[in-house]
Formats: C-alpha cells, structure tokens, sequence
DNA sequence: GCAAAAGTGTTGCCGATACACCCATGG
DNA sequence: CCATGGGTGTATCGGCAACACTTTTGC
C-alpha cells in the first residue's frame, strides 16, 4: 500500500481512427458493452496500463485489441481532463487520431465484429462522453495537416495512384480538386515517385502507380 | 479507501513562459527545491488537484503560484507520460506554453523570488527531467503559429506600436524582417486599428499607437 | 465504338520580396 | 544640429487558380 503526496488519476487513450473507403472518409466506433453509456457509439480506447510503456503504445494496444486493426499511422492530438467528462470518476483522455488505407482492413477478423463499426465521418451517431468534440479536433487538425504535411499518404498502400491520392484530400478537405494542379502540387513536392508498375483491369485506361520516397515517414513542408 | 479496477497515477502541468525582454525572447525557470533533480532549473509546474477543475486551471495555478506571474496566454501543447520521465514514479505530464507581456512582470513581488528566473531562451542551463524536449516543442509551435495566428499580440500590451510587434516576430523566429513588409503584412491582416495614441519621449519620432480589433483573442488566418 | 478514368500546358493574377530615403522628436 | 527610431512606395518574381481536350483501356 501507497502514500502519495498527491492524488492520482485515471488516464486514458482515445482513438479517433479514419480511413477512405470509396470516396468517404470513414470513422470508426465501437459500441460500449458497459456503463456509463452503455449501448452508446464510442470511440476505442481504454485505461493506460502500467505495462504500456508509453502512451501511445496504449493507443495502438486499444485500437488493435477493441478493433483488431493494425498497421496505423497514429499520433497525439489533444487532452481532455476537466472535472465530470466521465461521470465515475476524473479521467484524463489523452486522445490520438491515427489512420489506415482503406485496403486490407481486418476488422472482419474479430471475434465480436458487429460491436465496432465503420461510419461516415459526416453522419455519425450520437457519441459517449465527449468523444464528438474529440472528433471534430481530429478532423480539423487532419485538413489542416494535408496543407503542410504527407499525412495523405497514411491513408493508401504502399502504391499509389495519384488519383487516390486526391481522393483522400478531397474526402478529407470536403472539396473538388482540379486534377491538373494537384498533380502539379503532388509532383511539385517531389516526394513521390513512380514504381514502375500501373493499374489495369478497370474499364479505362491505366493508372501509373506511385510511392511516397520516404516511405511511410511524416515529412513537413512548406 | 477506494478499490480500482485500473491503476491511477500522477497527473501535472509543465508550462513554458516566454516573454519578450528588450529584443529577446526569454523563459521563465524554477530553481528545484526537493528531490528529484534537487537543485537544478526546470519549468514552473505541479500535480493535478482534486480541486482544480480542469488541466488549464492548474497550469495557471501553479504558474501564479510558483512564479508570481499572472495576465498570460495559455495553450495545451503535448503531453508526456512515457515510463521512467520522473525517477520516483510514473508521471503523465501535460505540457503547456504561456506568454506575457514584458510590461508589468510581477515576479519580483514572490517571496522567494531567487528562486525563479528568465532566461534567454536561446541560453538556456541544463534541465531537469525532459524539460528540454519540452521547450523544443514549444519553441516551435510558437514559431509556426506566428504565421497563420494572431499569437504575436499576447507578448505585447493592449496598446503597442508596430515596431513592437516587428520585434516579437524577429525574437521568436530569430531573423531580422524588412519593416515596410511587415507594415504592409500586418496592416493587411485587417486585425489591428490606430488607438489614437501615440508613444512619445524617445529620442525619436513619436510611433502611432494600435490595438488588436479582437482585444486579445486568439484569430486564425490564411 | 463507347464508356470510363488517365494524362497533359498555358495564362493571368495576386501576394511576397527586394530595396532606400525622408520625417519628427528629444537632447 | 545630430542621433534615434518612425514612417512610406514601387518594381519584380514566383506560386496558385482557372480552364478543356486527347489517350488508353475493357467490354
């Protein structure tokens, strides 16, 4: 037994996850088991445990076992720690937002599938706890970071058409793009490359693929 | 005694003060007390109370508290809470950043005011705990802000001359500007108006007066 | 041959930069 | 009258937005 100078708290991880499915941006919840809230769309996200050595090995921890996703981008966003925002007790959400490609999700493989959910990021649910303030931060900061950084590239596979590239801006910005300037502003960049491979099979002609020089790496520019 | 279902820790506020002092940017340390790191120069901070009903609340608290220092702007920057950050135990620091003024600093009206000091903020001692990383981050958002916000006015006064705001510019990106740019860059914002006023008793042209349209809100924009 | 998506350049405008001199005051 | 900082305009350049047609494929 403990004697400590001051209280302690709760902490948590909350994960604001988006990915692009077609040309949506899709956000992804789970439906709470328990109280309070129970039965309400949350967002994933549990206690931080002593042996996660960080927070945000909490954050991937929760995202993989509550959504068996893997494979994200993530990275922090916000804490939220006023008085009453869970009504058991004071805790402290250390949000994140983090993001898949939209190919080979795997949340099919869990085993209570139908408790988490993909929705469209401009018509969700009503939310447990405060979670919808903590998604509209997310997407702000996500439109925000598609000017100055790669984020986009978190949202596709390794290879890449340019026009995917633009779907995801325009998914995420909420606006058409004209295609000549953004291959302008993608090439411009010079963080791409093309591999060498195309995309056949559909009824057009084909796509050469891309991919991000730096890997999956977060590069700033600007 | 209460039973948890998850483990509880340590919960405080790091907050990095800048001000501007004569034509540099300075931050404001405490010289440690206690145990850990007894001796050296850390941010001013503290732990979570029950009683400070959001993290702001504290940061702002144990900023009046330990500096003296009151009237500044405060913005939640990151927070860490990686095993092994503090020796004794784990703690999940919520880091903050804060700016005033260079008029009217209080700091000489603490008790023990030896105990707390501005440093430049390009000259700054070793630091306890991950304090240095902090600062880093502040420094940088700090600088990134000053293009796309109004930031820049919380270093300065309700009525200050154009000059002064050039000043904040140069220290926090650490490069001279040319003043009719400035001029024409800050007139163009549409943010500030002439009080009427005018400084005199330089040895010099007295300089016209502005405030910000907003009073002291923080305005985005770009 | 037709439907569907990929690919490709030029022009105009606006905002950012570079740059140097006169003005008003206090001492 | 001199030292100090305040105040002002123009020309150029480069990046961003607007804009439409041809190409390649699958069926």
């Amino acid at each position: 037994m403990y004697q400590y100078e001051y209280p302690h708290f709760a902490i948590a991880t909350d994960v604001a996850l988006f990915t692009l499915l077609g040309d949506e941006l899709k956000l992804l919840l789970i439906r709470r088991r328990g109280a309070p809230f129970k039965g309400s769309w949350a967002l994933p996200g549990g206690f931080l445990r002593t042996d996660d050595a960080t927070l945000e090995e909490c954050a991937a921890r929760e995202l993989s076992e509550e959504a068996g996703v893997s494979g994200f981008f993530l990275e922090q966003l916000y804490t939220f720690g006023d008085q009453g925002r869970d009504p058991r007790e004071r805790v402290i959400s250390v949000a994140y937002y983090a993001l898949v490609p939209g190919e080979g999700l795997t949340l099919t493989a869990r085993t209570d599938a139908d408790a988490a959910a993909w929705f469209p990021a401009d018509a969700l649910p009503e939310l447990a706890f405060d979670h919808a303030q903590i998604i509209q931060l997310a997407r702000q900061r996500l439109a925000s970071k598609l000017d100055y950084s790669t984020v986009a590239f978190q949202f596709l596979p390794d290879e890449f058409a340019l026009s995917d590239l633009q779907r995801v801006y325009e998914a995420v910005k909420g606006e058409q793009l004209d295609k000549r300037n953004f291959r302008k502003f993608i090439l411009g960049l010079g963080l791409v490359e093309p591999t060498g491979n195309e995309r056949r099979g559909g009824p057009s002609r084909p796509a050469k693929l891309y991919r991000a020089k730096t890997g999956h790496r977060l590069e700033y520019f600007r």
